[in-house]
DNA sequence: GGATCACATCATGGTCGGCTGATATCAGCA
DNA sequence: TGCTGATATCAGCCGACCATGATGTGATCC
């Protein structure tokens, strides 16, 4: 998840995205990228559960889902706190 | 800082790191990388303040920041709320 | 049914970044 | 002061990944 959005335009996307479902052409015309490389994108996120993708007609939207970002969020968050648990923790040589 | 964490060692490093301090030999022992390796993706992190050096003698202790990792778990975090929010916001073509 | 549009896929090329080996620096110790 | 060990830095190689261009597929409209 952490690697996905590691990618600028990927990043990107997935901002877009959380202001709400959208179809391809509207990704393309946003990022100003090619619609290939936007299409690619989307199947890496789409491959890895970020966002699910729902056809109409001849459109197809995608839709972020939450539930992935906050169990990365959340992932991030325990690691400070585990940080901060540990704060005067030195290891030996 | 996500790009950051995007890489396996990196990120294995500072799992190593949010259990306590450590030195270099530390991360080199558990993490199984050569030396230069580790020193690298040390720098990398230092420079983008996740990580801060404290010189021990010829030893060099590493200590994590937890407020870059919080800041970066909010980060997250406010893009599934907003994604949330927006649940059945799809724009129009 | 043919044309067109939105989207997906594939193959290729170029580039960025991580890994390695060699070397430099610095602290402690005999 | 000379040696050893811990760490940092540098140059170069190589692999992975992103971007591009061409092409395929399915749906809509005439």
């Amino acid at each position: 998840m952490i690697r996905l959005l590691a990618d600028p335009l990927r990043a990107r996307i997935v901002e877009l995205l959380a202001e709400g479902a959208a179809c391809t052409c509207h990704l393309v015309e946003d990022t100003g990228a090619t619609q290939p490389n936007v299409s690619n994108h989307l199947r890496a996120l789409r491959q890895a559960g970020v966002v699910v993708p729902e056809p109409r007609g001849r459109y197809t939207f995608y839709r972020l889902r939450p539930e992935v970002l906050d169990g990365a969020a959340r992932h991030l968050a325990a690691l400070a706190e585990r940080a901060r648990a540990s704060g005067d923790v030195r290891r030996e040589c």
